[in-house]
DNA sequence: TGTAAGTATAGACTATGCTCTATACTTTGC
DNA sequence: GCAAAGTATAGAGCATAGTCTATACTTACA
């Protein structure tokens, strides 16, 4: 598919897909056969990793974290113990957020009863 | 206490705090009494704004909204029924959010089992 | 066939959240 | 009393993650 058909099935704009291209975060291939222009074409992989992007991004890794997940993930042929090291630590970090996440959850609880409360 | 132990108690630098305070986030005061100089004096209560701001940071809050739950934490004299919404709509948006970090805890899970996998 | 729509590339611009620098004044401690 | 350290203010600079514009070329279709 072409970068119209991807940003329409990612629901990311075409200028955002063509910023993680840069940050070689993706990859499209311009068909050999085709002279006339160096179109690039995306697969479902593309899609897959886009996805991917999609949620790590939401959990607050920065593009560059998720970078090396798409690598581990999809080009792991070189598994260093030190990557592993990263995603297990990633992991841990994660485990973490989510203690912050409840702690943060309970405040605002808390400032929604207070707001209630004064209503009355 | 002044900026400096502040900064000290929070472990945030002087120029954040200073740059909180002039998004209107925490205020110190200056002492009328002293007329020979403006240093701004922070209380026990700036310390707890601080450490809300910093525990809302870790879950992805921009300040913009920080400055929100705390208005309505700390000065809701205005029990507006909007605010009230607002924060309904955070907790949702928080129980997403660790939704999504369970989706990205399993993923990157299954990272390291490939890595491990491919070790042997 | 021509014109609208799609694509590529490069670079400018923006927003957020700092972080640092310059300047000037004040306080502290020897 | 003087240097070092602390404080205030304003503004510049920076990193991240886009977002937009300009330019140029290609394709599709009425």
């Amino acid at each position: 598919m072409l970068i119209n058909e991807l940003s329409k099935k990612t629901g990311l704009s075409i200028h955002t897909i063509r910023y993680y291209e840069n940050l070689g975060m993706i990859e499209g291939v311009t068909n050999e056969k085709v002279k006339s222009n160096n179109y690039k074409h995306y697969d479902d992989n593309v899609v897959e990793r886009l996805e991917i992007i999609i949620e790590a991004k939401e959990v607050g890794f920065t593009l560059a974290e998720i970078k090396k997940i798409l690598t581990a993930w999809f080009e792991s042929t070189d598994s260093k113990p030190e990557t592993l090291e990263l995603f297990q630590s990633k992991i841990k970090e994660i485990d973490n957020k989510i203690k912050h996440f409840k702690q943060t959850r309970k405040l605002l609880e808390k400032v929604c009863e207070k707001l209630e409360n004064d209503e009355c």
